[in-house]
DNA sequence: CAGTGGATCGTCT
DNA sequence: GACGATCCACTGG
């Protein structure tokens, strides 16, 4: 398990980022407590030209400023009042791009994920979508701007995922973004029954 | 199954 | 004052 250094987040290949966060770990350890699972589902927020992106037009607020700077920093923020979407920023500073992440196969600390998501006994909703993987892992809009190598941390632990696994699609719920509505920025693990959206029909 | 609507509040206009 | 980078429950077929 070797924690991913800053340097894999700060290039300016967005896509190739995205596309490579899959099959890596995210870890949370708050208060003593760990939880993590594999990365299986990504999209790719393309910064100040992309219509779908918070910095889209170069807008910067308190909101979004943490994805003005350097790459290895989180961005979380509260959708719909109630879930907390947690996103990785890359590239260099000036440069807002990010990666959500939308889904994660659970593999260690799930008795403390279903403690969080008030639940009873393991199922496939378990860090499937980015509400709920943010809620199983514990993570909130308190922890923007946390550097990824302390309580929150991405991790590779050997795993290889071979770019025909890779399964690639428009992103989802971005309808409001007109043209770039339809990019193809969203990348996932071909069959995982923990990615988001619709079953892929065979 | 598909489709619909409610929850709930920070953020920006 | 409007609106989400969502999720779940509930409807009807």
């Amino acid at each position: 398990m070797r924690k991913l250094p800053g340097s894999f987040f700060q290039g300016n290949d967005l896509l190739l980022i995205a596309r490579k966060l899959i099959g890596k770990v995210l870890m949370t350890e708050f208060d003593g407590l760990v939880a993590g699972g594999r990365i299986v589902e990504t999209e790719a927020y393309y910064g100040i030209i992309d219509r779908a992106s918070h910095a889209y037009n170069n807008r910067r607020t308190s909101r979004t400023e943490v994805m003005f700077g350097d790459g290895g920093i989180a961005y979380v923020y509260l959708c719909y009042g109630i879930h907390h979407l947690f996103n990785v920023v890359t590239n260099k500073e000036g440069h807002p791009h990010a990666v959500l992440i939308r889904a994660i196969e659970p593999l260690t600390g799930i008795p403390v994920m279903l403690e969080r998501l008030r639940k009873e006994k393991f199922d496939l909703s378990i860090g499937r979508g980015p509400g709920n993987l943010s809620k199983a892992l514990g993570i909130t809009k308190m922890h923007t701007g946390h550097r990824l190598q302390e309580q929150i941390s991405i991790c590779d632990d050997g795993f290889r995922v071979a770019d025909s696994a890779i399964g690639v699609s428009a992103r989802i719920g971005v309808d409001y973004a007109g043209e770039d509505a339809a990019l193809p920025y969203r990348f996932y693990l071909k069959g995982n029954a923990h990615v988001s959206g619709p079953r892929i029909k065979t």
